[in-house]
RNA sequence: GUGGGUAUAGCGUAGCUGGUUAACGCGUCAGUUUGUGGCACUGAAGACCAUCGGUUCGAAUCCGAUUAUCCACCCCA
């Protein structure tokens, strides 16, 4: 029988590294909660509309990436990101009626049918925050604050934060005339899918990788000039307010992100050394969605960060945040008795919140320490017949080699982790 | 969706001017006598050489297709 694989562009995370997993997760946790925001759960699938109408019809990710499937008479889509979901919660649960700003943060899959490659899968991991209620650029500040503070405590190096605002539904409008006025003189230089932009999102022509089309796009235009004044002066007062927070920034007007719901703010936080799918982390301000998906008009941000990338990065620096699985003791049994009693011992120090571990394989002594060596062990304790008769059994540190004497009985588990935690504080010392 | 690279034991690789039992390292398992791991040594298990088809007396080695994977475009996290 031929063995079945996993799909195309997904991933195991196996032992080892799932611990790296939860330390990520848990440190994304912590600091979104000392930020205040709190975690949301949502379903994997929503019903395709709220994707199409959320993200933008016109978007690659809606045109071209959903999964979308069927079952008996529904159709759902299985979520290609976290804000539209989110957002639908939000209102479906009344929650914009309590204390607003409204914070929450999640962790989740994201399911895109695009070609795999080096940072991009098909099932992929994001870390995002959702803020609604505010229209204010602190706001803004606080969010972009948010990542900045987890991408510095992850000790991240080369990753730069561009920002950019692509300005209010009105400012687009003006730019986007002013964009084709530039581009049409030039539209038969221009490349294939550029010749199409030019109607569609002319934006979109200011990220062309293309050489010639950067070339002709080199005095373009820029967004910023055409920000009307309260688009502006928002984005001016953000850039003070990053200033204030000592958080470094480029302004890049070229950055446009493909996400249709994004209105003033956008930013990425992006790295160059996971090769070309380098942003780690981007989100904006989308202060039109909340209304666009039937809730009251209100103003909201948020961003998502990818988790793969975001280890990748960290591994092409050279960082582990992995840490080994414990074990804090291995009893050693030898004999059938004796395994009796290794059972029972290893039971009880693990009601005591102790790691403990014994052999289940029937192994000689010596496989045993091996065994235990190759786990890593803090402690070994060889129990057989004498042990039994003594009630009495020796303990054995795997780092320094020491050996302390233990009685058996009921003072056993307290005993143990008495001098468990003392070589706890004694290696935290060194 | 479009290009290009790669596909040999759990992992990393060698073998690729076609020729008997496909090699090595790591890992796994057992052992190196009498009750204590790390090092070293001995041995074992583990591969229809991605799949299908073709060329040939003969293919892991050459050719084609398929699939998977990687990188890039596109797009985004």
């Amino acid at each position: 029988m031929a063995l079945l694989k996993r799909p195309n562009g997904t991933e195991d995370i196996l032992p080892g590294a799932s611990e790296e997993w939860q330390a990520l997760e848990g440190l994304l946790r912590r600091t979104a909660q000392v930020s205040g925001f709190r975690e949301i759960r949502i379903p994997t699938f929503e019903q395709t509309e709220l994707f199409s109408r959320g993200v933008g019809e016109t978007t690659d990710v809606v045109q071209k990436e959903m999964y979308t499937v069927t079952a008996k008479e529904s159709s759902f889509t299985l979520r290609p990101e976290g804000t539209a979901g989110t957002i639908r919660a939000i209102l479906q649960n009344g929650l914009l009626n309590e204390a607003l700003p409204q914070r929450v943060y999640y962790i989740l899959s994201c399911f895109r049918h695009e070609r795999p490659q080096a940072g991009r899968l098909r099932e992929f991991h994001q870390f995002g925050v959702e803020m609604a209620g505010s229209p204010d650029p602190s706001a803004d500040a606080e969010v972009i604050s948010l990542a900045h503070q987890i991408i510095t405590e992850l000790g991240v190096k080369d990753v730069a934060l561009h920002i950019n605002s692509i300005g209010c539904p009105e400012c687009r409008r003006k730019y986007h005339e002013a964009l084709r006025a530039y581009f049409l003189p030039h539209k038969a230089e221009l490349c294939e899918t550029c010749q199409e932009r030019l109607d569609k999102n002319p934006m979109r022509l200011l990220d062309c990788k293309s050489p010639i089309d950067k070339e002709i796009g080199k005095d373009a235009p820029v967004i910023l000039d055409y920000l009307c004044e309260e688009c502006s002066s928002h984005f001016e007062k953000l850039k003070t307010y990053l200033d204030l927070l000592g958080i470094a920034y480029s302004v890049d007007p070229k950055i446009v992100r493909g996400l249709d719901y994004y209105t003033k703010t956008v930013f990425e936080f992006v790295t160059t050394s996971i090769g070309a799918q380098g942003t780690v982390c981007g989100g904006g301000r989308y202060d039109g969605l909340i209304e666009q998906l039937g809730g009251p008009a209100t103003p909201a941000l948020g961003f998502g960060m990818g988790l793969e990338r975001m280890l990748l990065t960290l591994h092409s620096q050279g960082t582990d945040l992995s840490q080994p699985a414990p074990c804090d003791l291995y009893i050693v049994p030898m004999g059938g008795a004796a395994a009796e009693r290794a059972m029972q011992l290893a039971a009880t120090l693990r009601r005591e919140g102790s790691a403990a571990q014994t052999d289940v394989m029937g192994r000689s002594l010596r496989a045993q320490m091996k065994y235990a060596d190759k786990i890593g062990a803090r402690f070994t304790m060889v129990i057989g017949d004498n042990e039994l008769a003594a009630g009495e059994a020796v303990l054995k540190n795997m780092k320094s080699g020491e050996k302390i004497s233990l009685r058996l009985d009921d003072s056993f588990a307290q005993a143990f982790s008495d001098i468990e935690i003392a070589d706890r504080l004694a290696l935290g010392n060194e």
